[in-house]
DNA sequence: GCGCACATCGTAAACGTTTACAGGAAGATG
DNA sequence: CATCTTCCTGTAAACGTTTACGATGTGCGC
C-alpha cells in the first residue's frame, strides 16, 4: 500500500510538467504527442486522480449528503433507494447521516455543512424548529428540505400532501359504512404527526363525523408504541370500528394488538396504513395504504438538488408529490375472520 | 453564501498568525492570552474547519465508504443499521454505494479508493470473481469483505454460516415429517447462492433423504422471480412438502404463488426463508427464516475495519457469526388453509 | 550581566490538484 | 526576413490546512 503516484510522478516519468498533465487528464487541448505520453505514464502507474486535493482546488466535493431521521423507516428508506441512483447517475457520491429525528443532530449535519465536505444536502426533518430556520437560512450549501416547511421559508422542498392523502383513506372507510373511525397518530410536534392530526379531523368534519378526542391516541411511529396505542385506544373505546394509522409500522402494531384482542380485521375493526411501504403488502392481513409518494419525493428532492447546484441562484421552489390509496385485505378483506394467531407465533394454539 | 471564513481570517482577525490559529484550534499548548483571541475571533467570524483541506493535509478523510449490493434488499439494509451508528460513534462518515450487485460497479468501487476520498471500505459482493481479488491486493485503502472469500485472501472478512443455517433449516423440517423438502435458489454463482445450494445437499444427505434435481429450481433473489421459481418447483413436483428458499424475498414470492395454486401453508407445504428481514414477521403467513445474522455482521465489519485503521498491519481476521432459526407460522402454523387472497389484494383503484 | 532552558510564536513548506499567465516555437503574412 | 498569430507548454500561485523549524522573549541561576 504505497504512496500511490500523483501527477507530479507522471510528470517525471512523461518528461512535461504538471500543468501539462493535468491538461491532458482534463482533456484539455494539448499536443497529441504529450497526451499520448502522459497516457503511457499514468497507465503504467495506475494513476488515480486525489479526489480531496481536487475537491480543495475546484471547490466542489461532487458529494451530497442525505441526512435521514431513521434509517429503520422504510419510507426513508424508499426515498434513498431513488435519491441514489439519481445521485450516481450525476456524479455524485452520496454520504449518509442517521439523525434518529433528533433535532441536535440535525443542527450538527447543518453545521457541518460549512466544513464544506458536500456539495449539498438532502434532509428530511421530523419537526421543523426555529433553529433549523435559522440554520437554514445561515447554511453554507444548497438543502433541500423533504417535509414542510414555514410558508415563505427561502428553500427548495419536496412535500407530501398527507391532508388529501388521509382523505382518501378516511372516505375510503366511510364508504365502507364505518363511522366509529380512530386516529393513532405519532407525536403531535413532528411535522406529519401535526399534519396528519389536523387533517383527520378535517375530513371526520367534511363527512359530517363527529371529532371524539377519545378516538385519538398519540404514540410514537413505531410498531411497538403503535401497538401500545392501539391497546389503550381499545380499552377506552372498544367500539371502534375503523382505525386509520400514521404511518405503517404503527398500523402492524395495530395488527398485532387487534389480533391478540381477538378482533377481526377488517370485520370488527378495518385498519389503514400510511406510507405504503413493503411491509403493507406482506404483512397479514395486507394493509390498505395510503401511500405519500415517498419514492417520488426523494427522487424530486435529488432533482431539485442538483438542479440547484447547477444554477445557485434560481427562485427556491416547491414540489408536491400526490397521495395514493393502496387498497387491500385490512379494509376490504373478504374472507372470514383471521384466527388466533399461530401457535409458533406468540405460544398459542 | 458568502465564502466562509478561514483561518486566515481569523488570523488577522485576532492578529496572530495562522499557525497559532490552527495550533488553538487543535488544542496544542498555547499561551491563555492567544487562545482567548483566537477562539474570540473563530467564534465571531462562526468558523467551521475546512474538511477538505484537513484531509489533504492529513490523509485522513473520515470518511468509510460501504459498497451494498443492493439498498432494497434488507439483509443488507440490517448491515447499514448496524455499520452507521458504529462509524458515527468513531468520528466517520457514511459514503453508501449500491453496486446492485454488477460486478463492474463493484471493481469501480474498489478502483475509486485510490481516489482517496474514503479511508476504508465495507463491501458485500454477491460474487467474488478474480478481478475482485487482484483489486482487493491493489486495494489503496483498507477493505472488509462481508461475505465469503477464498481461503487464504489476505483481507480481512465476516462471513455468515449459512451451512449451518440451512442445515437447521432442514432439520427442522424433517423433524415436522417433511420428506419432500424443495430448494428454491437465487443464481448458483453468486457466493450465497453456491453455498446455500451446496448446504442444501449435504443437509440432506446428513439426513438420509436423496438429492434430486427435480426438487431444485434456480431464480433470482427477488420475490417475483422468486415465485417463477415455485410454480416452475411445482409444476415438476407436485408432491413437494415443504421448501426451503434461500432469502426471504424468493420465501415470499413462494407464499404468493401457493396461495395462488390453492396450497395451504404450512398444511401443504412449509416454507422457510433466510436472513429473518421485518418481512418475515410481517408476512401472511408469518415466515420461519434463518437468520444469518445480517446486523451482527454488519456491526463486526466496521469494527473490523475501524480497529485496522489504528493498527494497520495486524493479520487479516476473519470473523463468522452464527446462525439462529426464527420459528414462525409458516412451518408450524396450525389454523386452517388461509383462503384466496382477497379481491382487493392486487385491484388497486 | 551572562548564559541557558523553556515557552510561545511566526515563517514557510507541504499535501495534490487546477489554472492564469507568459514564454517559445512554428506557421502565416507582409 | 521581420512581424504577427496561433498553438503548446512550463512556471508559479492558489485552494485551506498542518507542522517542522528557527526566532523571540521570559525567567532563572550563576
Amino acid at each position: 500500500m504505497a504512496d500511490g503516484p500523483t501527477i507530479t510522478t507522471i510528470a517525471e516519468r512523461a518528461g512535461v510538467s504538471i500543468a501539462s498533465v493535468s491538461r491532458v487528464l482534463n482533456g484539455l487541448p494539448t499536443r497529441q504527442e504529450t497526451v499520448r505520453k502522459v497516457m503511457a505514464a499514468a497507465e503504467e502507474l495506475g494513476y488515480v486522480r486525489n479526489a480531496v486535493a481536487r475537491s480543495l482546488k475546484s471547490r466542489r466535493t461532487h458529494q451530497i449528503a442525505f441526512a435521514m431521521a431513521d434509517i429503520g423507516n422504510p419510507a426513508y428508506l424508499a426515498m434513498l433507494r431513488q435519491i441514489q441512483p439519481v445521485l450516481k447517475a450525476a456524479g455524485y457520491r452520496l454520504v449518509l447521516h442517521s439523525t434518529d429525528a433528533v433535532v441536535a443532530d440535525e443542527i450538527d449535519v447543518l453545521h457541518s455543512l460549512g466544513e464544506r465536505y458536500v456539495d449539498g444536502l438532502i434532509m428530511s426533518p421530523l419537526r421543523v424548529t426555529r433553529r433549523h430556520l435559522d440554520m437554514l437560512a445561515a447554511a453554507r450549501a444548497p438543502v433541500v428540505i423533504i417535509g414542510s416547511v414555514p410558508e415563505g421559508t427561502p428553500v427548495d422542498n419536496v412535500r407530501a400532501d398527507s391532508r388529501t392523502g388521509v382523505q382518501l383513506a378516511v372516505r375510503h372507510l366511510y364508504g365502507l359504512g364505518r363511522r366509529t373511525i380512530g386516529m393513532v397518530n405519532g407525536p403531535t410536534d413532528t411535522v406529519p404527526g401535526a399534519a396528519r392530526g389536523a387533517a383527520y379531523r378535517e375530513a371526520l368534519e367534511e363527512l359530517g363525523l363527529p371529532y371524539d378526542e377519545d378516538l385519538v391516541e398519540i404514540g410514537d411511529f413505531y410498531r411497538a408504541e403503535g401497538g401500545r396505542a392501539v391497546a389503550a385506544l381499545l380499552r377506552r373505546r372498544p367500539d371502534v370500528d375503523a382505525l386509520m394509522c400514521a404511518n405503517d409500522l404503527i398500523a402492524l402494531g395495530a395488527l398485532d394488538v387487534l389480533r391478540a384482542a381477538g378482533r377481526r380485521v377488517p370485520q370488527d375493526v378495518a385498519v389503514v396504513g400510511m406510507d405504503d411501504t413493503d411491509l403493507a403488502a406482506a404483512s397479514w392481513p395486507s394493509l390498505t395504504s395510503v401511500s405519500l409518494g415517498s419514492a417520488e419525493r426523494g427522487k424530486a428532492a435529488a432533482e431539485l438538488l442538483l438542479d440547484r447546484l447547477k444554477n445557485g441562484d434560481r427562485e427556491p421552489r416547491r414540489v408536491t408529490v400526490p397521495p395514493r390509496l393502496a387498497v387491500r385485505a385490512s379494509t376490504t378483506g373478504e374472507e372470514p375472520a383471521p384466527l388466533p394467531p399461530p401457535g409458533a407465533e406468540r405460544g398459542r394454539p
